[in-house]
DNA sequence: GGAGATTTTGACAATCATTTTCATTCTGCA
DNA sequence: TGCAGAATGAAAATGATTGTCAAAATCTCC
């Protein structure tokens, strides 16, 4: 029934770090899955909404997803060279945005939090030679 | 010379909250301004690139500006359903980011925290009759 | 097993913010 | 005044995402 869905799980699950749409198309027509881009768009927006999978937005403006060991809310720590991805928790900031939240009022308090950087791997010195 | 810069710097600081392209356009146009969209988003890009003006990405991926107030490293209180935004301060918050991001061996480190929520105004009651 | 109802799929068209293009209009300066 | 380079903006192009709708798959009840 949720054939296309969980092969489009599947492949999230394969992937190191965060995926547009159009990559995780690309990369299932590429080893011969038979699925149109509306019906991966379509299981992303399902998986996003059901919890099973992360969603951020890039700079560009495109929307990633990445299928997260962690089940309960996290953070990401993103290498912005490779995309490498570190699930990471910060109650310290949980509590922080409840806390700003309220001081002025409001209610229903949200937020999103990101951390980038580069990673050991790609902050290698660069040969010199 | 950047007569058109200004008077997108002056539009956004009549805003409350964040602002799109179209919308500080609209408005320009609205008031008899006489410029171009795409002027409106050079402005804007340069004017965010000067860090003269803050911008966000709203859920639906259209960029937002804000001419904030502080002009130091500061994070955003936002209402999303009026836009009404506050400036918020975070020192407990860089500091994570900076740990979380040490610990797992990344360098140049930066972060991106928004928090949302419903204003007080916006939270009022809705008439029961 | 089968007919009809219901859901899922996907090719294609449509949307819409943003970017490019490129010809025109300024600006500072000799 | 005259010109090189920057700024402007109308119109076309881009590109991710969404809408459409008919065909295909799946379910339901007999
Ligand atoms: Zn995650
Ligand atoms: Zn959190
Ligand atoms: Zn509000
Ligand atoms: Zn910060």
């Amino acid at each position: 029934m949720t054939t296309r869905r969980d092969a489009v799980h599947d492949t999230l699950r394969r992937s190191e770090g965060f995926r547009s749409a159009q990559d995780v198309y690309a990369e299932m027509r590429l080893h011969g899955a038979k699925i149109g881009l509306t019906t991966v768009y379509r299981a992303l927006q399902a998986l996003a909404d059901g919890g099973q999978v992360d969603v951020l937005r890039t700079d560009e403006g495109e929307s990633v997803y990445r299928a997260c060991a962690s089940d309960t809310h996290h953070h990401h720590l993103v290498c912005r060279r490779c995309g490498r991805t570190v699930e990471v928790d910060g109650p310290a900031v949980e509590r922080w945005a409840e806390t700003v939240g309220s001081e002025h009022g409001f209610t229903e308090i949200t937020h999103t939090v990101e951390v980038f950087g580069t990673c050991s791997s790609c902050s290698a010195p660069a040969r010199t030679g």
